[in-house]
DNA sequence: GTCTATAAATGGATAGAC
DNA sequence: GTCTATCCATTTATAGAC
């Protein structure tokens, strides 16, 4: 049954890890750079100093390289996030630094990059959608409302309220972005991050009658 | 000379301009459905009963025609946009009323494939993200903030608290819709417009003691 | 023998010209 | 309508490296 087979599976030689990680460094600056369908096989494995088989010995199809690139560069941006955490300082002033943490992570090219192909290449990979909320959104909301309910703020649902917040830190900043249109300044965020926080301590202090 | 030609200049043919319509239609649909790249002149010409050249001759390229297909849709959706008028009645049911309104313009299959297309495709066509915002992003947030005057809500600039209105409704609803993922119904999208202008107002006449 | 690089070939699709 | 040139994903052929 296994004449052939001398040790368990890998006779003559394991596939090489370093080329494997050379093409998915490649495939992440090429997708993110031109999108799928503009960055050929070909491209990335030149890029990645291999050959366009060893790209298809690893990968098995264009479709599965560019899901791995996502995951990879998913995962990458995870690591990144783990500075969200409770700013010291009264409330204000915290709920304003995790803002500038916060956009500075989303603005972050390869941020905006991996975003951008997530949902323009949703059809092809219906998946990376829920992974991309699973380990980046939801993380990122949770993070908020724990430090909304350490802050004392006298919140119904911390969650919620999480939410409205990081939605008007996030709206005006990105449409620029997605439309292709002149950013916001550096200053112009901050005011913006301020504004936003006010606006919800002014509504969640709010002398409630009901 | 010109034994073939009867009258003047447009020898053989003037262009039609039902052509002309039957293949932007055509091109708003099939950019709209499957995407630039994904959408060849054959299948355009196809489905406008013509032939290619018919559609070359009256646009071009393929990007001229892509760039006139948004513009056209652009334009369409803005008479949609007109019902975004002053709802009667006390300003928390008025603001709802138009909040409604609004999610269903910017959830509508139309309005959300506009908006992918302008944001996938603004490399190729960089015009596209300014126009948009002027005829459909601005126009919105104007008319809010004119509501919010009229219904005399005590708010230093009614702009800025039309474009917190808007991000907080906004934002939510369409995160699914962008990822691929399950969307809202009816009832949590009514309640989460409501939740915002309720954040809102209070926000808003919260007695300040500057 | 199994990996790899190079190269060429297959098969299909497409923009644009005539 | 047809033709042409181009591009690309994927496979195959060949020869060398561990």
């Amino acid at each position: 049954m296994q004449s052939k087979a001398p040790s368990s599976r890998s006779a003559g030689r394991p596939p090489d890890p370093a080329k494997r990680s050379a093409i998915l460094a490649a495939a992440q600056r090429l997708f993110a750079e031109k999108g799928f369908t503009a960055t050929s096989m070909d491209a990335v494995a030149r890029a990645a100093g291999t050959s366009k088989l060893t790209a298809y010995r690893h990968f098995g199809s264009k479709d599965e390289l560019f899901a791995s690139a996502i995951v990879a560069r998913c995962n990458a941006m995870l690591a990144q996030a783990s500075d969200l955490t409770l700013p010291p300082g009264e409330p204000r002033a915290a709920l304003i630094e995790f803002g500038h943490a916060f956009l500075a992570l989303i603005l972050h090219p390869d941020a905006l990059s991996m975003h951008r192909l997530i949902v323009a290449e949703r059809e092809r990979s219906p998946q990376l959608g829920g992974l991309f909320h699973a380990a980046a959104i939801l993380p990122t909301q949770q993070r908020l409302a724990r430090i909304i309910e350490r802050l004392a703020l006298p919140v119904d649902d911390p969650m919620l309220a999480a939410g409205d917040l990081l939605a008007l830190w996030r709206s005006k900043p990105m449409m620029p972005v997605e439309l292709g249109l002149p950013r916001m300044t550096g200053e112009d965020i901050a005011a913006h991050i301020a504004r936003a926080v006010d606006l919800c301590l002014a509504a969640w202090t709010v002398d409630r009658r009901g």
